[in-house]
RNA sequence: GGUCUGGUAGUUCAGCUGGUUAGAAUGUCGCCCUGUCACGGCGAAGGUCGCGGGUUCGAGUCCCGUCCAGACCGCCA
């Protein structure tokens, strides 16, 4: 028996009584005379105490010589502290030991197992066993379970059944790169990992599994980010015989009981607004709105004078930041540095200051009085004190600079408050996508979205503005989930592929077997699916995913402790038939 | 594919307009310390300044290239 207790539970009520316990030292405090150490593991950290007095000369000598991160076993009698550490719940007791034996020694970490360690992610990164030893991580990883545990029993619950899909499936056109897998048995043919098990969970429709949910591992090799891994996992749902009103609902309670379960924090009704709408007061499809600072539209108050440079652009548009009067000319200097930026790429920001008395001192003065400059202030809802921020060119893209200077406002005045929740719906996305490159639509959320009733004409005349059945879980600003009604009549698909740029025999090679699957009784059936990395975080208070999996990927998709991908040799590519043809 | 920021001791960082022997904190090691818990005190060791080239009497510092890391844009149905 390696122990009896953990290294967190033991109390004063357990005083005078032998125990045994194992874990990881976190540190030692040697006076000399006496020796404190810290044992740690998973469960808390208990004092281990030595003294000249009651402990043998050897074992002084023995504790001495332990180094941090040694795994130790030792056995004991717990006793009162003499002086009692009330930061820790183990603080009123110590183990005085009277056994220790070394199960395995450890190399000095390259790090400390702090809650604010010294080491950075590089670092922490290639040493990730080491990582998970520290608070932060190892209670983002509880986190997560917590969540998977709260998913689970609340579907199981609304009688979902959780069935597994293949991994290995057959790479599709539309949407992500895949990740490939060769095939050894089926020379010059692979694999492809799911992008998302869309198309199986469609197919248990079929089957009549009713209500489906899996959590499941997806994959698609595209360029990372801080919220982006290769291989992430979607809380992936499916229901027969709904409207879309059902799924919101159904869904809903789900986000709703996580939030309760896991945060303790009570939602009302989700708020749902329209795509178009999002777009045109928030520039964005996820827009955060745990703070105002919506957009105001200021074409018609700014186009009568002789600025040429509103007058020329398609739309000008402007947020009021809160309190922001009281920046210096120079933070609004670096405010309009930073909407120059590359990958913001404004031309420039108009403001204008909303004084206390009143008044207003705007950077184009010349061009607008005092009403023109009321009028802005009024549309976007700016107060004394505040700043009115405005940009102004082609509307698509000065609907996303406005939006990224809201966020980054947000983010320096402080707005985006991590244990603060605001959920929304955003409902009605185009069905359709223009691709400059391809220079052909695409679909915005999947080929098997369903167009709103009475809009299937409109993919001939005006195939931009067909909407959709689908809708997105926006949380803080981020797409947590994401879901539509599907097409589950096979005359509609092949419309739908036929917009898409599929040929018959295309659609018929990549989409038959699901063509085939609607011609044998497909019940109306809709979904959804959840990022959990994502929707963890947010729980969690943080917008980085890596902390919430156990082994994450760098920015360029490495595994630096594994050091993959990597090479195979040889044999293993002749093996499956494959030849290398490497750049230079 | 692009933009920006960074790479200096085990670790986190400082190092100005180029100028003696590259610093601090923390960690590590040694000695001391009878109630510590971020223990304390004294001392010591620890550096190809990412790599390659260039400018210069002289480069951690300036220039060019390259690699690595992070954030973002493109991309992510």
């Amino acid at each position: 028996m390696y122990r009896s207790h953990n290294c967190g539970e033991l109390r004063a009520s357990h005083s005078n009584t032998e125990v045994t316990l194992s874990g990881w030292v976190q540190g030692i405090r040697d006076k000399g005379f006496m020796i404190y150490l810290d044992l740690r593991d998973r469960y808390g950290i208990t004092q281990l105490y030595f003294d000249e007095e009651r402990t043998s000369k050897d074992l002084m000598e023995k504790a001495s010589k332990l180094g941090r991160e040694y795994v130790i076993q030792v056995k004991g009698t717990v006793v009162e502290r003499a002086s009692k550490n009330p930061n820790i719940p183990t603080g009123d007791i110590e183990l005085l030991v009277s056994e220790l034996t070394i199960l395995n020694t450890s190399l000095v970490p390259p790090f400390t197992i702090e809650d604010k360690t010294d080491g950075g992610d590089d670092v922490r990164m290639k040493y990730r066993y080491i990582d998970i030893r520290r608070n932060p991580v190892k209670n983002s990883l509880i986190l997560r379970h917590k969540v998977a545990q709260a998913v689970r029993n609340y579907l199981s619950n609304e009688d979902f059944i959780e069935v597994e899909t293949p991994y290995l499936i057959k790479s599709t056109p539309e949407g992500a790169r895949d990740f490939v897998v060769p095939s050894r048995m089926n020379e010059g043919q692979f694999y492809a990992l799911p992008q998302s098990p869309q198309t199986f969970k469609q197919l248990l429709m079929v089957g009549g599994m009713d209500k489906y949910f899996q959590i499941v591992k997806c994959f698609r090799d595209e360029d990372l980010r801080a919220d982006r891994q290769p291989e992430f996992t979607q809380i992936d749902c499916e229901m027969a015989f709904v409207e879309q009103e059902d799924i919101l609902n159904t869904f809903e309670g789900l986000t709703r009981h996580l939030l309760k379960e896991i945060n303790g924090v009570e939602v009302e009704k989700f708020p749902r607004i329209l795509y178009d709408d999002a777009m045109r007061l928030y520039g964005n499809d996820k827009p955060d709105i745990r703070f105002g600072m919506e957009f105001g539209e200021l074409n018609d108050v700014t186009q009568h004078k002789d600025f040429g440079v509103f007058n020329s652009a398609e739309l000008v548009v402007g947020i009021a930041v809160p309190g922001g009067n009281k920046f210096t000319r120079k933070e609004i200097d670096n405010l309009i540095k930073w909407v120059k930026r590359p990958q913001v790429g404004a031309l420039g920001m108009i403001y204008s200051r909303c004084n206390d008395d009143g008044s207003f001192k705007s950077s184009v003065d010349k061009f607008y009085d005092q009403e023109d400059l009321a009028k802005w202030a009024e549309i976007t809802g700016a107060k004394a004190g505040d700043l009115v921020c405005v940009l102004s060119g082609d509307k698509n893209k000065v609907r996303a600079q406005l939006s990224a200077l809201r966020m980054e406002l947000a983010t320096q005045l402080g707005l985006r408050k991590p244990n603060e929740f605001a959920p929304l719906w955003v409902m009605d996305f185009p069905l359709l996508e223009w691709d400059e490159d391809t220079e052909r639509y695409h679909a915005m959320h999947h080929p098997f979205t369903s167009p709103k009733p009475g809009q299937l004409e409109l993919l001939d005349t005006n195939p931009g503005e067909v909407k959709a059945n689908a809708y997105d879980l926006v949380l803080n600003g981020n797409e947590i989930g994401g879901g539509s009604i599907r097409i589950h009549d096979k005359a509609t698909q092949a419309i739908m592929l036929k917009h898409l740029g599929f040929s018959e025999e295309e659609a018929r090679a990549q989409f038959g077997f699901l063509m085939d699957a609607f011609e044998y009784g497909a019940p109306p059936h809709g979904g959804i699916a959840f990022g959990l990395d994502r929707l963890v975080a947010i729980l969690g208070g943080q917008e980085t995913i890596r902390d919430f999996i156990a082994f994450p990927k760098n920015n360029s998709g490495r595994d630096v402790m594994i050091d993959a991908p990597a090479s195979i040799d040889d044999e293993q590519l002749k093996e499956l038939s494959l030849k290398l043809n490497l750049k230079q």
